[in-house]
DNA sequence: GCATAGTTCAAACGGTCATTTGAACTGGAG
DNA sequence: CTCCAGTTCAAATGACCGTTTGAACTATGC
């Protein structure tokens, strides 16, 4: 096979995803990436410009798929007949789970690092999630209101925000050391699980 | 009325408080709190020992009312007859909201505080967030396992987290610029549409 | 008055931070 | 071989970090 030559700014960025994802933003310097990389410090600057611009290369990388294969389910439910709560959930949670499972260590990292990210402490570094995700979000806000006719707008927004917020939970939760902690001892029910968790809150939760 | 000066050491928790909820603890300097304190450096140090020793001290002084109320009510329940479901789920969340309703401005920074606390980046700060509530905890489990006897324990360990996550993220979003985010123009509801959406939850999306 | 304990202060400590610099290296094109 | 754009490198820059120091101030008890 083919030498899979890992070039530097790939390196930089597969690090980045592992220890942002591990200690923050702030809490996570540049120093300590490069090490970890085998990468001169300068190279980061050379390669992004700054420390955020490498953190935004590493959220548009780690997120592009997830948000395309949830693209790809909005289509594709749209397409037919108007979807259920249950099938839009699924749409939304099951592209951010299927990371830890499809591909074992390295997506339990990009999980960790998505999950961490989307609630930073830093207002700035949350809206570089925010904008990675708002091309879909206005779709998602419009398909659940369609499936849920009886909830205000309000209640949509509420139950979408609480998706997202437990998908993040979950997400950050991956390659924690008590994973039991996650109330499921086998991380492929984590999906199913959640989905049953919301899709119940979605049906019998958002007041009128 | 007697002149209510505030020490040192009350004005380096109160800012504490503000800034930690506000950038993190990893992003908030100590010389960025105690310019807003008008404090000296060293007072931090005189008065706590360290950064994280002030962090710990704020986590404790804003949640021991929050978890003092939680004790009360619970004790309250478990005196009668054997708790509902969303009975305790109010026990948790309404002791957790209502500091942004009673107390204001104020109530909101703390609330804040506590909420990107207990999802810091760093282990050791969650851990504050953690060991603070320990003691109630299990208290939680069991009751929640007694009113939801068809739920396994890995379930009603996963409501719990999810239970915990989703208030702590709505703690975090006090303040926020955009409370309409929150899904409720009102934050008197939310509360209600919180434990609406979690009563939901745990009544139909908790697996067997 | 004086001593004393508690508190505050300016200043400095060593260390780490993100970023910049300019030289050295690399490999392919002419 | 020469050149050159792309990349890497050690070193330095200035700023900021948490923490420490020792003197100065404050208020209370004698």
């Amino acid at each position: 096979m083919e030498t899979p030559v890992e070039t530097t700014r790939e390196r930089l960025l597969n690090v980045a995803e592992q220890r942002f994802g591990e200690g923050g933003y702030e809490g996570t310097s540049l120093r300590a990436i490069t090490v970890a990389a085998a990468a001169n410090i300068a190279a980061v600057n050379y390669h992004f410009g700054s420390k955020e611009a490498l953190l935004r290369a590493a959220v548009a990388r780690a997120m592009a798929p997830v948000n395309a294969e949830r693209r790809r389910r909005l289509d594709q439910l749209e397409a037919g007949a108007p979807p259920t709560p249950e099938a839009l959930i699924r749409a939304f949670v099951e592209p951010g789970l299927e990371l830890v499972l499809r591909r074992g260590e390295r997506g339990a990292v990009v999980a960790r690092f998505i999950g961490r990210i989307a609630f930073d402490p830093s207002r700035r570094i949350r809206e570089l999630y925010a904008v990675e995700s708002e091309p879909i979000e206005s779709r998602y806000l419009a398909a659940l209101q369609q499936a849920l006719p009886q909830a205000s707008p309000d209640a949509v927004a509420f139950g979408y925000m609480n998706m997202l917020g437990l998908l993040a939970l979950h997400q950050s939760q991956a390659l924690s050391p008590t994973p039991g902690a996650a109330g499921t001892e086998d991380p492929g029910k984590l999906a199913e699980n959640l989905v049953t968790f919301l899709v119940a809150a979605f049906d019998h939760g958002l007041r009128s």
